[in-house]
DNA sequence: GGACAATGTTAATATAGTTTAACATTATTT
DNA sequence: AAATAATGTTAAACTATATTAACATTGTCC
């Protein structure tokens, strides 16, 4: 267990000297989860940002009715956190959990302004980090406008085909907003409608 | 008409010192644009993250049945832009027009890089603006998750009062993923159902 | 291998929101 | 002030998705 995944996925987006590499290795924190173990839960106020080595996690809420809405998934390559909990170190709104055993690359909200300051080229990394996620998440909530339920579906399945395998799939349904019964109905449809 | 809101509104997350603010001046543009014109036509490339002096825009795209969606609204002290088409200077999904007359500071593409360079405060003041317009698109997707139109809506009135007074109904409604008629009909309900 | 928990399916009924279409009101232009 | 365009309302019929509840299948653990 290393973090040369991460130090490999930095590279795509800023050279890092092996100096800054060790500095950047002195302040994150290499952590195992098992199954079922929270990363961060809803109220608590979110500590890290946390890049997926290898597991699964899933990102969720749990509304008034008690019902459990999922936001996102993260697996190998990936990152998660509450972000609006870490950058303004309020309670999150979410839970982070992990379906399977986990190994994360945890930056501690702590450490993380040093490490802007010792490594100015992170501000970098980290707002086309950001970037991207945005983006990604304007595209979703277009998605959730102008697709009908079993297009959504459709695409989840297209894009994140290694997610699918991995899951449930009443966390599918969580996920694209819908019950479990209804995309039961809509499998069945895709089955036997041609 | 200059670039002095918005030298304050950065003031508020970095420093600058004069010299930087000089360079910072010297590399956006400030551009007025009439009401119903376009500052980003769905299918162009994005030339410019865009920050609003004056006025109100909508960004919205158009569906493969030809239906008009609203993504947001900006006004004063807003940014907007298709970030998507802007990192990756590729087409654009989303249309950004002008509702009223309106006045922006443009960040052109092939001057951010350079600025990014000559300032590289300029990095953690993007992360900054980017990091809370993620935590801003995901909280609008857990609403569109877990609130009925009406609460929806009644988010909407109670989060930008501003905004509302200055734009169509028709235009809340589509902002909202609901048909303007039934907006009319919730409104209707909120009114005689205290 | 049996028992219990977790996951998935089916079908009837209910509901939030859409569609259509006709009409009402308000703004804008001439 | 009249004419036209833009915006807003109402109501009936319709549709996508939710809810409920019963049952089926699969996985896990003693």
């Amino acid at each position: 267990m290393s973090i040369q995944p991460l130090l490999e996925y930095i590279r795509k987006h800023i050279d890092l000297s092996s100096q800054e590499e060790s500095i950047l290795a002195s302040k994150v924190v290499l952590r195992k989860y098992l199954k079922g173990q929270y990363i961060v839960q809803q109220g608590d106020v979110c500590q890290y940002e946390c890049f997926v080595l290898s597991g699964c996690t899933k990102t969720f809420y749990v509304d008034e009715e008690g019902q459990e809405h999922i936001v996102m998934f993260s697996i190998e390559d990936w990152w998660t956190s509450d972000m609006g909990s870490f950058i303004t170190q309020t309670p999150a709104d979410f839970n982070i959990q992990c379906l399977e055993n986990t190994e994360l690359v945890l930056f501690p909200y702590n450490e993380i302004e040093s490490l802007y300051k010792e490594i100015p080229k992170l501000e970098r990394f980290f707002r086309q980090i950001i970037e991207r996620a945005f983006v990604t998440s304007q595209k979703r909530l277009v998605r959730s406008f102008s697709l009908s339920a079993k297009e959504q579906y459709l695409h989840f399945r297209e894009q994140y085909p290694q997610i699918e395998q991995r899951i449930p799939q009443y966390m599918v349904a969580s996920y694209l907003g819908i019950t479990k019964e209804f995309l039961s109905k809509i499998k069945n449809q895709l089955i036997y409608k041609h």
